[in-house]
DNA sequence: ATGAAAGCGCTAACAC
DNA sequence: GTGTTAGCGCTTTCAT
């Protein structure tokens, strides 16, 4: 490789030296540890200082802890993700952690690959953000290192912690909130089920709506779409689902994600909205909130999530062992679009 | 921390013991060095693949490489990253290196933190995609690892390379778009210049868009709103702007992240687009496309981005030492918002 | 062609 | 309270 590294890297030998101690004093004031006079600390810190010396993470790897976690998202162009982000980074930052995260580009080879990297960078642990591995796999890494999951439902884990919003009951939200406008020709539309789990959270909101519209004695009008996974032909399906004779006139959309394409290709049509057709997404994402958009969705407060999920991970790696699932509850947002 | 750490782990030693070799052969077959006979490599490759063997990616880091690359992103909700991550990782892969992510939440004191936190990692090289970090200090960084920039314009940098779309071009074309529909009213959008770098895109499209008015003889009208940074009064902003008796009649928008949130106060004000409002973005992000925002938008085409700036850094980790400084070609998509 | 051994920069016993 | 030292899992000379 090409570095012209005329400055040889500060390592906690020189600043033992600079301070006139030893690394075993250096290594102490790094990390806090008990039994350091004052007056030591402050010479080590000022060296420190003086030499703008950083612990090597990967040195630090291979005895303790490297005080970084490992975050893994399905993608990078999720507008669920952000929020979730921030809610994570919120608390982990004040602890002091470093985060690096993987993209998995919702391929369960890349995330596992992912995931076995983090564990070789020797992070002190993972949370993983709607992935899609399967729940043994996860059991096997949850093993080698601590594991919180978000936006996967696994309420028997035992070796990890899920963190979700109750998509069951985000889902009989956006139809009892049909129902109250009166419509009863409720439609949902999900993703396609190639390699779907059922611990995946659409999956678990057509439960939801199942129920929903069981309970509502709407049991013979549910009606489910499932949109092809390649980008190609799916604007064509959502045309040729709005231009079909008998066409539902209310539609729950899995995500904002499909809900806005949805919606644009309504628009396309000449459809007004809601009259001759209602929408409701799920995620609340900013763009939902546009005022062309309007789209009425359900909110699942994803910095909470994310808030969660890491102090779940920290309790976790400070000792507990026994797994927790938690759940929380999701909202209507209420607009313009049912 | 809690670990049911039953399965102690497999590293060199096991692998050498089990394939009945030195370490030192297992270590050379794993980077396919020079000097091993076939039956030795095939005895090894046996044993790594029945044990499962990683190596440490921690370890690997105190001596040689680690086959991973770290990328820095502004932050995580940006149209623009998607294209640039995927042309990126495009080219990482098939070459065997893994890519982590560091987000920098636009916040110049977390990216060098971010950046610390690679190299400390020990990673092989860096991507920085629109960085905030003052040209100075990204040539002190670049002294300890090899670093390509993309979205930040520092031609005469020395140690590194930056990879970018001719901002100033796109600027230009999008002025010479109005200027072909008749519009001579033009104004240019961008944030607020709050630590504003000269280097960023931002700054670049407003010379680029100086330029052209100039050229086009429209010198005297020239005009520039900036935006404050914090969310809050954006969108009283953009209304002020749109409801102000001498609003410009068209509008050159810095990015679609500005473009469409003003394409939403416009609806909302009940303007029709574009004949009380044309307006041009920049991005071409997914969302410009959707037939209720039809966006007219500069496209910078992420992905040969990526890739460009991949090459380079890989070109630079092999012993490149002089920077290399690309411009690529913008494109105008027309849609029917100008 | 293969292996022994010296580190890489840290942490964590264990001495003093 | 402070320093010495034995590794952690690799890579990389240098003998053989």
């Amino acid at each position: 490789m090409a570095d012209g590294d005329t400055e040889t890297r500060v390592t906690i030998r020189t600043v033992a030296a600079d301070a006139g101690v030893s690394v075993a004093a250096v290594s102490k004031v790094m990390r806090n540890a008990y039994g350091v006079s004052d007056a030591l600390r402050l010479k080590v810190e000022a060296s420190i200082g003086k030499l703008g010396y950083r612990p090597s993470v990967a040195a630090r790897g291979m005895r303790g802890r490297t005080f970084t976690l490992g975050v893994l998202l399905v993608g990078i162009d999720n507008p669920f993700l952000p929020g979730i982000y921030q809610g994570i980074e919120s608390v982990t930052e004040s602890a002091g952690y470093k985060i690096m995260v993987g993209v998995g580009a919702a391929r369960a080879r890349t995330e596992v690959t992912l995931i076995e990297q983090m564990i070789d960078n020797r992070m002190d642990g993972l949370i993983l953000v709607a992935s899609q591995i399967a729940g043994e796999t996860l059991e096997h890494f949850a093993r080698q290192i601590p594991i919180v999951v978000v936006g996967h439902h696994e309420p028997a884990a035992q070796g990890y912690d899920t963190i979700n919003n109750d998509d069951q009951r985000g889902a009989q939200l956006a139809v009892q909130a049909f129902l109250d406008r009166g419509y009863s020709d409720i439609a949902y539309m999900t993703q396609s089920d190639q390699g779907d789990h059922h611990a995946d959270v659409a999956p678990q909101r057509e439960a939801g709506y199942r129920k929903a519209m069981t309970a509502a004695g709407l049991a013979d009008r549910i009606r489910v779409f499932r949109l092809p996974q390649c980008g190609l032909s799916r604007d064509e399906m959502l045309s040729n689902v709005l231009q079909s004779p008998d066409r539902p006139r209310a539609i729950f959309c899995w995500s904002d994600l499909d809900a806005i394409p949805l919606l644009s290709a309504a628009h396309r049509l000449g459809m007004g909205i809601p009259d001759e057709l209602a929408l409701i997404g799920y995620d609340n994402s900013p763009m939902a909130e546009l005022s062309m958009v309007d789209l009425t969705s359900i909110d699942q407060d994803g910095p909470r999530l994310g808030k969660l999920a890491a102090e779940a991970l920290f309790s976790r790696m400070t000792g507990r062992s026994v797994a927790e699932h938690i759940l929380t509850e999701p909202t209507l947002i209420l607009r313009g679009s049912h």
